[in-house]
DNA sequence: TCGAATTACTGAATCGATTGAGTAACGCTG
DNA sequence: CAGCGTTACTCAATCGATTCAGTAATTCGA
């Protein structure tokens, strides 16, 4: 306090702020300072209570009055402030480059938010349009918000090279790989989903499988090939470059590459497919050519994208994609980071889990010599 | 400045903070008065060059050397500072019930995101599972952060109820309604693209049109309804009763309400579905009729569902849900509010627009006598 | 050449919560 | 009853940017 009287008084409590001809009544925030003076005590005894982390030494009966005196005025700590002093914001940014346009980023997000909430971080999500000078603005705009951590997610499976700007922060890449053994990311466990479904069919009796898979050799295709080669190898079954068809991931393209399968002098009995967009596809060349599934051929596909796989006819087998739990991961990775339990970079695979619905059989000419072991392995 | 020399001097700059075992290296942040030191002015001028809201007074030369100073130090303003000062966050708050497992939620999401990046602001989204305690904390927490508006948003058209802790910033709520003249929404205009696509229909020359609706008769069903009726009846059609059916929200449900319309003694020309998954049911039931599409019964949908109108076969017309555009719509509302163009509540119906695709031709018993208008009129 | 106006800045209060340092009052021990 | 340790608080600095209220220096008109 300095000699002259005129000391600080900012904290007047100016009116509530003006009568809006429109009920919106933003009426003037609660400061803790008022709480202290309804309580009869300090800020510095209000915030004590409030945030209970005191086991310290203040009396119940004056917490009671803290509390009580809060509660009738209706405060709430202004997160700004606290911040501000704290020197933290409790929330992880996430920047993802297409929110809109695929289904999977809802789960992703979902799963992150689940995480941070539960952690009480708020998620700050922003999304780029694959556009790098936005991106670099996102950045920027979480840095100075000072998020705690960041995600950097993209929604689907790629190698990307993240700008430098993110590492100021703790950070991982969500859905995506780098190629920097330092970095951290979370990808879908793609060549161990094909894997399972591959598995899945030669368990029900199959040995010609047909796999139908992206003309965009990226990471996704090329690992769930790696996957679907791998079964095959562990069964002992020959691999036949014939067997594996390229073409757009579409619908169309699912049904042009299983008409050439089913044009083979010796067919499939299976069909496994890069995704459940390209399986339905699969479903209507086997439909064209007279057969039924998964009487004459069985279909496998990936993704379980929920528009699409309950609802074919069969509802279709295939392979979910842990958006969900890639999104968790995340956020914990991070979380992990910031309380200093890690130390260096971790990379990590999502399980794909195999799900089970009813267009896989035993193949109809082997249905007798392979019974014993097949359908619901898994 | 006090009498001892032990002054203020917290700003000293703390060394680098610790080196840290693995690249994370938070360096210490630029502040404020560390350009203004660089560059030999008072922070006040700084600020007022870099908010360059001063077409006041300082010279260009001064101006530079800030603009330097502030580029050579990689100097970024800090939010949570400047949000405490200015009191605002620069933020709408978003509240949803469902982000996940819908594949609206991101368009919606999206048109709000652009909408406020354009203005300069943040969405701060949080989903609260449809759980009202969740959702109470999470208005809370938004408050707190002193969002400037809140968007309430549900993921399908219903009646609401918002929470009255929602009204203490202007607010909106998003693809609902609520039941009070005095709040602020965004809907789809359910009816109007109804109409729409039945007038299409009748356009292509069908006087018989099955209607195929949800067995719950919530807003989006009723509407529609009444939109598929407007239409009959503006063409002097009468109504009949039984080419109205209801079942569930789902392929199965289209499937089995189409085959009842197929099995009827006078059977429609053409069928109309609450949704793009009772249509893909339905052109199952056509298909086990022995029918084609639109050859002998032409069929239109709703929602536009991204995975499923545009890869049946044929290519399904339907109307798209404006998603994207009420959530932008929800944001420029309360932009507007915020700036004081607006001095009361607004209800917004949004277009639906009919999306022409391949599912509907003349009738074939018809064909000749409407020759004239027909197929790509909207 | 004087005073007013303009230009080019700066000092310090301010937003609201947190927290390190401190103090008054009390009980207890020797 | 001096002195120490608790208990129960309070003071005021602090986070970093904004902005009101100045001030010193210069220009300009009369």
């Amino acid at each position: 306090m300095t000699q002259d009287g005129k000391v600080t008084q900012g904290n007047e409590a100016p009116e509530a702020l003006s009568i809006e001809p429109w009920p919106i009544q933003r009426r003037r925030r609660v400061r803790m300072s008022d709480v202290a003076a309804a309580a009869g005590v300090s800020t510095t005894t209000v915030s004590l209570v409030l945030s209970s982390k005191a086991g310290s030494s203040i009396p119940a009966a004056t917490q009671a009055r803290v509390f009580e005196a809060s509660r009738a005025l209706g405060y709430r700590t202004n997160t700004i402030a606290r911040n501000l002093r704290v020197q933290t914001s409790d929330t992880i940014g996430l920047i993802s480059d297409v929110i809109a346009s695929t289904p999977f980023a809802g789960a992703m997000i979902h799963g992150a938010h689940q995480a941070a909430a539960e952690a009480g971080k708020l998620l700050m999500i922003v999304n780029t349009e694959q556009n790098r000078e936005v991106e670099a603005k996102a950045i920027d705009t979480m840095h100075a918000s000072q998020v705690d951590a960041l995600i950097y997610a993209t929604m689907y499976h790629r190698i990307v090279e993240p700008p430098e700007e993110l590492r100021e922060a703790p950070w991982v890449v969500l859905d995506s790989r780098t190629e920097d053994p330092d970095d951290s990311w979370v990808v879908p466990d793609e060549a161990g989903g094909a894997y399972a479904a591959t598995r899945h069919l030669i368990e029900a009796g199959h040995r010609r499988i047909g796999y139908i898979r992206d003309a965009n050799h990226h990471p996704a295709d090329v690992e769930r090939v790696e996957g679907y080669q791998r079964a095959l190898a562990e069964a002992g079954i020959v691999f036949d470059p014939e067997l594996i068809v390229a073409d757009r991931n579409q619908p169309i393209g699912g049904q042009e590459a299983a008409a050439k399968l089913l044009q083979l002098e010796r067919p499939p009995t299976a069909i496994q497919c890069f995704t459940d967009r390209m399986a339905m596809g699969a479903y209507r060349a086997i439909a064209r050519a007279g057969l039924s599934i998964p009487g004459d051929i069985s279909v496998v596909g990936f993704d379980n994208q929920s528009q699409i796989a309950p609802w074919l006819e069969p509802p279709l087998t295939t392979v979910q994609l842990p958006h969900e739990a890639m999104g968790r991961w995340a956020v914990e990775h991070l979380l992990r980071v910031l309380r200093g339990e890690i130390d260096g970079p971790r990379q990590q695979r999502m399980e794909c889990p195999l799900v089970v619905r009813e267009s896989v059989a035993p193949p109809r000419d082997k249905a007798t010599q392979s019974s014993g072991h097949m359908r619901g392995t898994s």
